[in-house]
DNA sequence: AACATTATATCGATTACCGATATATCATCG
DNA sequence: CGATGATATATCGGTAATCGATATAATGTT
């Protein structure tokens, strides 16, 4: 049905999608311990089974901003070779995560028990 | 955490999230039957449990851009009184919205993968 | 030496959403 | 009967997140 990534086509894909949850998808991959930038992305796609990715044209943005806010922190890696900057959580970035992660699985259910109910519509 | 509704916050709620899943919604309220506009907003409120809301700055729009993407048909109602554009699913709207239904599924699936992950590693 | 991958960065264009504003009908209450 | 609020649709300007393209550079592979 209609040229897939015609513009306005709206095919609802995960980044569509994911426009907003980015940042909690960053938050959620720290938490498992500091990671460079890149790194984040392949742990993301990996973790979600490929349905989040990020476009670097999108990941780095984000991450500045979230370390403006306050939510990450970076460390340009003293070591020598390819230079990497990287990221841990900081408090107030934990205490956002705990607190979204609940207010983001309130809106799954939402949308669950949407999708479900149109689903069990007859027709 | 940082006032409320300060721009740049991205506090993540359901409309920030929400972008674009609207029309998925109106998609899966129209498959309970032909709605008018403001119909469809208060039945997406009323069954997602407050968690979707429409503006009606959001609301219309997307309608009619649905409408130009053939997803659905308005209808004026001849009826006298209080005029009103009564909404149907046509057929390529009804099957977007079961291919689109597995889609985001899929990505809720993943999505609720990372954060169980997240609230499972210890710390 | 050539090439792909890793790794970070920026910029312009697109676009969805929000808030404000406007219009008009109908019901209710004083 | 006049005011108010809910119903109902519509448009517009502004904001901000994301995308695609482009750039740079070190490292690994052949």
């Amino acid at each position: 049905m209609s040229k897939p990534g015609t513009p306005g086509d709206q095919e609802f894909d995960a980044q569509g999608f994911a426009r907003g949850i980015h940042e909690l998808l960053v938050l959620a991959a720290l938490r498992e311990g500091p990671r460079h930038g890149y790194q984040i992305a392949l742990d993301v796609e990996a973790h979600s089974n490929g349905v989040f990715r990020f476009r670097h044209g999108t990941l780095y943005p984000i991450l500045h901003r979230m370390e403006a806010n306050g939510f990450i922190r970076g460390r340009w890696s003293s070591g020598a070779g390819r230079r990497k900057k990287v990221y841990s959580l900081t408090d107030l970035g934990r205490r956002h995560l705990s607190g979204e992660t609940d207010r983001v699985e309130d809106i799954l259910a939402g949308l669950m028990r949407m999708l479900r109910r149109a689903r069990e519509v007859p027709a």
